[in-house]
DNA sequence: TATTGTTATACTCTATAACTATA
DNA sequence: TATAGTTATAGAGTATAACAATA
Protein backbone atom coordinates (compact mmCIF):
# COMPACT_ATOMS: atom_id res chain seq x y z
CA UNK A 1 0.00 0.00 0.00
CA UNK A 2 0.91 3.52 -0.28
CA UNK A 3 3.15 4.47 2.43
CA UNK A 4 2.38 7.09 5.36
CA UNK A 5 4.50 8.62 7.81
CA UNK A 6 3.28 8.46 11.67
CA UNK A 7 1.69 11.93 12.42
CA UNK A 8 4.70 12.21 14.56
CA UNK A 9 7.63 11.46 12.09
CA UNK A 10 5.45 13.54 9.21
CA UNK A 11 5.70 16.85 11.90
CA UNK A 12 9.23 16.07 12.29
CA UNK A 13 10.24 16.65 8.79
CA UNK A 14 7.51 18.53 7.58
CA UNK A 15 10.25 21.74 7.26
CA UNK A 16 10.67 24.20 4.88
CA UNK A 17 9.96 27.39 6.70
CA UNK A 18 10.79 29.71 8.89
CA UNK A 19 9.50 27.39 11.60
CA UNK A 20 11.00 24.27 9.90
CA UNK A 21 11.94 21.35 12.36
CA UNK A 22 8.86 21.75 15.15
CA UNK A 23 6.62 19.14 15.35
CA UNK A 24 2.60 20.57 14.08
CA UNK A 25 0.43 20.64 16.87
CA UNK A 26 -2.91 18.60 16.27
CA UNK A 27 -4.91 21.49 18.12
CA UNK A 28 -8.31 20.94 19.04
CA UNK A 29 -7.99 18.28 16.30
CA UNK A 30 -7.02 16.13 19.37
CA UNK A 31 -10.62 16.09 20.78
CA UNK A 32 -12.07 14.81 18.14
CA UNK A 33 -12.74 10.93 17.57
CA UNK A 34 -13.84 11.35 13.96
CA UNK A 35 -10.03 12.60 13.32
CA UNK A 36 -8.85 9.44 14.26
CA UNK A 37 -11.59 7.48 13.52
CA UNK A 38 -10.95 9.08 9.56
CA UNK A 39 -7.34 8.18 9.89
CA UNK A 40 -7.54 4.50 10.65
CA UNK A 41 -10.62 4.32 8.14
CA UNK A 42 -8.64 5.77 5.52
CA UNK A 43 -5.42 3.10 6.17
CA UNK A 44 -8.17 0.26 6.36
CA UNK A 45 -9.32 1.60 2.42
CA UNK A 46 -6.32 2.22 1.36
CA UNK A 47 -4.35 -1.57 2.18
CA UNK A 48 -7.59 -3.27 1.11
CA UNK A 49 -7.51 -1.47 -1.85
CA UNK A 50 -3.90 -2.42 -2.75
CA UNK A 51 -4.17 -5.80 -1.18
CA UNK A 52 -6.97 -6.44 -3.92
CA UNK A 53 -5.57 -4.97 -6.53
CA UNK A 54 -5.07 -8.02 -8.42
CA UNK A 55 -9.01 -8.54 -8.18
CA UNK A 56 -9.57 -5.39 -8.99
CA UNK A 57 -12.46 -5.41 -6.29
CA UNK A 58 -13.06 -2.25 -4.10
CA UNK A 59 -14.58 -2.10 -0.82
CA UNK A 60 -18.40 -1.58 -1.90
CA UNK A 61 -18.02 -3.99 -4.58
CA UNK A 62 -16.49 -6.40 -1.97
CA UNK A 63 -19.28 -5.64 0.73
CA UNK A 64 -21.86 -6.41 -1.90
CA UNK A 65 -20.83 -9.56 -3.19
CA UNK A 66 -19.98 -11.02 0.28
CA UNK A 67 -23.83 -9.74 1.55
CA UNK A 68 -25.54 -11.13 -1.89
CA UNK A 69 -23.28 -14.74 -1.25
CA UNK A 70 -24.66 -14.66 2.01
CA UNK A 71 -28.69 -13.62 1.19
CA UNK A 72 -28.68 -15.18 -2.21
CA UNK A 73 -32.15 -14.18 -4.26
CA UNK A 74 -33.00 -11.16 -2.03
CA UNK A 75 -33.49 -7.91 -4.54
CA UNK A 76 -31.29 -4.94 -4.58
CA UNK A 77 -33.61 -2.92 -2.89
CA UNK A 78 -32.20 -5.28 0.32
CA UNK A 79 -28.79 -5.04 -0.31
CA UNK A 80 -28.67 -1.26 -0.56
CA UNK A 81 -30.76 -0.59 2.23
CA UNK A 82 -28.30 -3.25 4.24
CA UNK A 83 -25.23 -1.51 3.15
CA UNK A 84 -26.48 1.97 3.11
CA UNK A 85 -25.65 2.09 -0.76
CA UNK A 86 -27.57 4.54 -2.93
CA UNK A 87 -29.92 2.79 -4.90
CA UNK A 88 -28.80 4.69 -8.05
CA UNK A 89 -25.12 3.70 -6.93
CA UNK A 90 -25.98 -0.16 -6.39
CA UNK A 91 -27.49 -0.16 -9.63
CA UNK A 92 -24.53 0.57 -11.56
CA UNK A 93 -22.37 -1.59 -9.58
CA UNK A 94 -24.18 -4.62 -10.34
CA UNK A 95 -23.91 -3.48 -13.82
CA UNK A 96 -20.05 -4.01 -13.76
CA UNK A 97 -20.27 -7.30 -11.18
CA UNK A 98 -22.27 -8.31 -13.99
CA UNK A 99 -20.44 -7.68 -17.00
CA UNK A 100 -17.71 -9.31 -15.32
CA UNK A 101 -20.04 -11.91 -14.84
CA UNK A 102 -20.14 -12.69 -11.33
CA UNK A 103 -23.64 -11.82 -10.49
CA UNK A 104 -26.63 -12.41 -12.14
CA UNK A 105 -30.07 -11.04 -12.04
CA UNK A 106 -33.11 -12.79 -12.41
CA UNK A 107 -36.29 -11.52 -12.36
CA UNK A 108 -38.80 -12.29 -9.26
CA UNK A 109 -42.19 -13.99 -10.29
CA UNK A 110 -43.59 -12.17 -7.40
CA UNK A 111 -42.94 -8.88 -7.92
CA UNK A 112 -41.63 -7.80 -12.13
CA UNK A 113 -39.89 -4.78 -10.83
CA UNK A 114 -37.80 -6.64 -8.41
CA UNK A 115 -34.85 -8.25 -9.97
CA UNK A 116 -33.41 -11.27 -7.44
CA UNK A 117 -29.65 -10.98 -7.19
CA UNK A 118 -27.29 -14.25 -7.53
CA UNK A 119 -23.46 -15.10 -7.68
CA UNK A 120 -22.45 -16.91 -10.92
CA UNK A 121 -20.29 -19.91 -10.66
CA UNK A 122 -17.50 -17.51 -11.87
CA UNK A 123 -18.39 -15.17 -9.13
CA UNK A 124 -18.38 -17.77 -6.54
CA UNK A 125 -15.08 -18.83 -7.55
CA UNK A 126 -13.71 -15.43 -7.72
CA UNK A 127 -15.15 -14.33 -4.33
CA UNK A 128 -13.32 -17.71 -2.97
CA UNK A 129 -9.75 -15.60 -4.16
CA UNK A 130 -10.93 -12.16 -3.16
CA UNK A 131 -11.63 -13.82 0.63
CA UNK A 132 -8.24 -15.38 0.50
CA UNK A 133 -6.75 -11.82 -0.29
CA UNK A 134 -9.24 -10.02 2.11
CA UNK A 135 -7.95 -12.33 5.22
CA UNK A 136 -4.20 -10.99 4.07
CA UNK A 137 -5.46 -7.86 4.37
CA UNK A 138 -7.37 -8.06 7.62
CA UNK A 139 -4.21 -10.29 8.88
CA UNK A 140 -1.87 -6.87 7.57
CA UNK A 141 -4.67 -4.54 9.32
CA UNK A 142 -4.30 -6.70 13.03
CA UNK A 143 -0.69 -6.07 12.51
CA UNK A 144 -0.61 -2.61 12.11
CA UNK A 145 -2.93 -1.80 14.91
CA UNK A 146 -1.63 -4.36 17.22
CA UNK A 147 -3.53 -7.69 17.22
CA UNK A 148 -4.98 -6.89 21.28
CA UNK A 149 -6.41 -3.33 20.23
CA UNK A 150 -8.03 -5.09 16.92
CA UNK A 151 -9.72 -7.06 19.29
CA UNK A 152 -11.10 -4.76 21.15
CA UNK A 153 -11.72 -2.61 18.65
CA UNK A 154 -13.89 -5.23 17.04
CA UNK A 155 -15.43 -6.15 20.14
CA UNK A 156 -16.23 -2.30 21.06
CA UNK A 157 -17.46 -1.60 17.09
CA UNK A 158 -18.92 -4.98 16.50
CA UNK A 159 -21.09 -4.97 19.18
CA UNK A 160 -22.64 -1.14 18.72
CA UNK A 161 -22.84 -1.93 14.75
CA UNK B 1 -28.36 14.65 10.10
CA UNK B 2 -29.60 12.41 7.31
CA UNK B 3 -31.37 9.29 9.30
CA UNK B 4 -29.56 6.41 9.32
CA UNK B 5 -31.77 2.88 10.51
CA UNK B 6 -29.64 0.53 12.19
CA UNK B 7 -28.60 -2.65 10.58
CA UNK B 8 -30.95 -4.73 12.44
CA UNK B 9 -34.57 -2.81 11.88
CA UNK B 10 -33.60 -2.12 7.76
CA UNK B 11 -33.35 -5.68 7.90
CA UNK B 12 -36.53 -5.79 9.50
CA UNK B 13 -38.13 -3.84 6.87
CA UNK B 14 -36.18 -4.96 3.83
CA UNK B 15 -38.85 -6.96 2.05
CA UNK B 16 -40.07 -6.83 -1.30
CA UNK B 17 -39.31 -9.96 -2.87
CA UNK B 18 -39.94 -13.68 -1.97
CA UNK B 19 -37.45 -14.06 1.14
CA UNK B 20 -39.09 -10.66 2.60
CA UNK B 21 -39.40 -10.04 5.97
CA UNK B 22 -35.75 -12.25 6.64
CA UNK B 23 -33.11 -10.84 8.11
CA UNK B 24 -30.22 -10.58 5.75
CA UNK B 25 -27.09 -11.85 6.98
CA UNK B 26 -23.57 -9.86 6.95
CA UNK B 27 -21.86 -13.27 6.07
CA UNK B 28 -17.96 -12.90 6.08
CA UNK B 29 -18.40 -8.88 6.26
CA UNK B 30 -19.18 -10.02 9.99
CA UNK B 31 -15.15 -10.60 10.32
CA UNK B 32 -14.20 -7.40 8.97
CA UNK B 33 -13.38 -4.57 11.56
CA UNK B 34 -12.94 -2.26 8.41
CA UNK B 35 -16.64 -2.82 7.83
CA UNK B 36 -17.68 -1.58 11.46
CA UNK B 37 -15.19 1.10 11.19
CA UNK B 38 -16.54 2.58 8.27
CA UNK B 39 -19.68 2.48 9.12
CA UNK B 40 -19.27 4.58 12.00
CA UNK B 41 -16.96 6.64 10.50
CA UNK B 42 -19.59 7.47 7.86
CA UNK B 43 -22.39 8.45 10.66
CA UNK B 44 -19.60 10.76 12.21
CA UNK B 45 -19.29 12.24 9.10
CA UNK B 46 -22.60 12.72 7.89
CA UNK B 47 -23.77 14.14 11.66
CA UNK B 48 -20.67 16.32 11.83
CA UNK B 49 -21.37 17.78 8.14
CA UNK B 50 -25.14 18.65 8.96
CA UNK B 51 -24.34 19.72 12.46
CA UNK B 52 -21.98 22.27 10.61
CA UNK B 53 -24.30 23.37 7.79
CA UNK B 54 -25.04 26.74 9.07
CA UNK B 55 -21.44 27.49 8.72
CA UNK B 56 -20.63 25.52 5.25
CA UNK B 57 -17.77 23.65 6.85
CA UNK B 58 -16.70 20.37 5.63
CA UNK B 59 -14.60 18.24 7.56
CA UNK B 60 -11.63 18.44 5.67
CA UNK B 61 -11.83 22.36 5.46
CA UNK B 62 -12.17 22.29 9.26
CA UNK B 63 -9.30 19.92 9.97
CA UNK B 64 -7.06 22.07 7.87
CA UNK B 65 -8.50 25.42 10.13
CA UNK B 66 -7.65 23.72 12.84
CA UNK B 67 -4.51 22.58 11.99
CA UNK B 68 -3.43 26.63 10.93
CA UNK B 69 -4.73 28.02 13.84
CA UNK B 70 -2.68 25.52 16.14
CA UNK B 71 0.49 26.07 13.88
CA UNK B 72 0.45 29.79 12.47
CA UNK B 73 3.04 30.78 9.41
CA UNK B 74 3.51 26.83 8.37
CA UNK B 75 3.72 26.22 4.88
CA UNK B 76 0.85 23.94 2.52
CA UNK B 77 3.58 21.41 2.38
CA UNK B 78 3.67 20.94 6.13
CA UNK B 79 -0.04 21.38 6.41
CA UNK B 80 -0.82 19.15 4.17
CA UNK B 81 1.54 16.40 5.00
CA UNK B 82 0.48 16.84 8.58
CA UNK B 83 -3.24 15.76 7.50
CA UNK B 84 -2.43 13.44 4.50
CA UNK B 85 -4.07 16.04 1.81
CA UNK B 86 -2.47 16.48 -1.43
CA UNK B 87 -0.87 19.45 -2.18
CA UNK B 88 -3.11 20.02 -5.07
CA UNK B 89 -6.47 19.46 -3.30
CA UNK B 90 -4.94 21.50 -0.11
CA UNK B 91 -4.25 24.32 -2.86
CA UNK B 92 -8.10 24.50 -4.43
CA UNK B 93 -9.32 24.24 -0.75
CA UNK B 94 -6.91 27.11 0.38
CA UNK B 95 -7.86 29.21 -2.29
CA UNK B 96 -12.06 28.74 -1.35
CA UNK B 97 -10.63 29.47 2.63
CA UNK B 98 -9.00 32.56 1.06
CA UNK B 99 -12.01 33.81 -0.44
CA UNK B 100 -14.11 33.29 2.06
CA UNK B 101 -11.28 35.51 3.81
CA UNK B 102 -11.15 32.96 6.84
CA UNK B 103 -7.70 32.69 5.70
CA UNK B 104 -4.31 34.24 4.90
CA UNK B 105 -1.23 33.32 2.88
CA UNK B 106 2.07 35.93 2.85
CA UNK B 107 5.51 35.01 1.27
CA UNK B 108 7.92 33.46 3.47
CA UNK B 109 11.20 35.94 3.36
CA UNK B 110 13.56 32.89 3.63
CA UNK B 111 12.28 30.40 0.96
CA UNK B 112 10.21 32.21 -2.08
CA UNK B 113 8.73 29.01 -3.27
CA UNK B 114 6.36 28.96 0.24
CA UNK B 115 3.23 30.42 1.76
CA UNK B 116 2.96 30.89 5.29
CA UNK B 117 -0.55 30.33 6.16
CA UNK B 118 -2.38 32.66 8.62
CA UNK B 119 -6.34 32.82 9.65
CA UNK B 120 -7.55 36.32 9.11
CA UNK B 121 -9.30 37.93 12.42
CA UNK B 122 -12.56 36.82 10.07
CA UNK B 123 -11.34 33.21 10.31
CA UNK B 124 -10.92 33.32 13.96
CA UNK B 125 -13.92 34.67 14.70
CA UNK B 126 -15.43 31.95 12.29
CA UNK B 127 -13.54 29.07 13.87
CA UNK B 128 -15.16 30.24 17.18
CA UNK B 129 -18.22 29.40 15.91
CA UNK B 130 -17.61 26.39 14.14
CA UNK B 131 -15.81 25.25 17.36
CA UNK B 132 -19.01 25.81 19.36
CA UNK B 133 -20.96 23.69 16.50
CA UNK B 134 -18.09 21.38 16.29
CA UNK B 135 -18.22 20.52 20.55
CA UNK B 136 -22.33 20.09 19.66
CA UNK B 137 -21.30 17.27 17.30
CA UNK B 138 -18.45 15.47 19.36
CA UNK B 139 -21.43 15.57 22.59
CA UNK B 140 -23.47 13.80 19.96
CA UNK B 141 -21.31 11.61 18.57
CA UNK B 142 -20.70 10.62 22.24
CA UNK B 143 -24.75 10.04 22.89
CA UNK B 144 -24.43 7.73 19.56
CA UNK B 145 -22.02 5.32 20.65
CA UNK B 146 -22.37 6.09 24.25
CA UNK B 147 -20.41 8.00 26.39
CA UNK B 148 -18.37 5.00 27.73
CA UNK B 149 -17.61 3.36 24.43
CA UNK B 150 -16.64 6.78 22.97
CA UNK B 151 -13.92 7.24 25.79
CA UNK B 152 -12.80 3.82 25.18
CA UNK B 153 -12.45 4.53 21.22
CA UNK B 154 -10.88 7.80 22.24
CA UNK B 155 -8.38 6.29 24.04
CA UNK B 156 -6.98 3.25 21.97
CA UNK B 157 -7.25 5.18 18.87
CA UNK B 158 -5.22 8.45 20.47
CA UNK B 159 -2.97 6.14 21.56
CA UNK B 160 -2.39 4.34 18.20
CA UNK B 161 -2.95 7.61 16.28
C1' DT C 1 17.96 17.90 -9.39
C1' DA C 2 14.48 18.50 -5.92
C1' DT C 3 10.74 21.18 -3.81
C1' DT C 4 6.57 24.54 -3.52
C1' DG C 5 2.63 25.62 -5.28
C1' DT C 6 -0.56 25.51 -9.31
C1' DT C 7 -3.60 23.67 -12.91
C1' DA C 8 -5.73 19.87 -15.15
C1' DT C 9 -7.62 15.22 -15.73
C1' DA C 10 -9.82 10.99 -14.29
C1' DC C 11 -12.05 7.97 -11.16
C1' DT C 12 -14.76 6.85 -6.94
C1' DC C 13 -18.33 7.89 -3.84
C1' DT C 14 -22.31 10.59 -2.38
C1' DA C 15 -26.60 13.03 -3.10
C1' DT C 16 -30.42 14.34 -6.03
C1' DA C 17 -33.83 14.42 -9.44
C1' DA C 18 -36.42 12.58 -13.14
C1' DC C 19 -38.01 8.77 -15.54
C1' DT C 20 -40.26 3.70 -16.54
C1' DA C 21 -42.73 -0.02 -15.23
C1' DT C 22 -44.95 -2.06 -12.14
C1' DA C 23 -47.75 -2.53 -7.64
C1' DT D 1 -49.82 6.82 -4.78
C1' DA D 2 -45.86 4.25 -3.71
C1' DT D 3 -41.95 1.20 -4.90
C1' DA D 4 -37.94 -1.07 -7.90
C1' DG D 5 -34.80 -0.08 -10.84
C1' DT D 6 -32.49 3.05 -14.22
C1' DT D 7 -30.22 7.14 -16.01
C1' DA D 8 -28.18 11.61 -15.47
C1' DT D 9 -25.92 15.37 -13.07
C1' DA D 10 -23.21 17.73 -9.57
C1' DG D 11 -20.08 18.00 -5.67
C1' DA D 12 -16.36 15.98 -2.76
C1' DG D 13 -12.31 13.37 -2.21
C1' DT D 14 -8.35 10.91 -4.19
C1' DA D 15 -4.53 10.07 -7.38
C1' DT D 16 -1.74 11.56 -11.11
C1' DA D 17 0.86 14.26 -14.27
C1' DA D 18 2.77 18.37 -15.99
C1' DC D 19 4.29 22.96 -15.31
C1' DA D 20 6.71 27.50 -13.47
C1' DA D 21 9.39 29.44 -10.03
C1' DT D 22 12.79 28.74 -6.80
C1' DA D 23 16.15 26.13 -4.03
Amino acid sequence: MKRRRSIRSAAKSAGGNGAAGKALALGQLDRHLGYFLRRLQLWVFQDFIATLRPMRVRPAQYSVLLVIAANPGRSQAAIGQMLDVERARLARMLHELERRRWVARRSNGADARSHSLYLTGEGEKALGKITRLAERHEARFAAHVGGRRHAQLMALLREFG
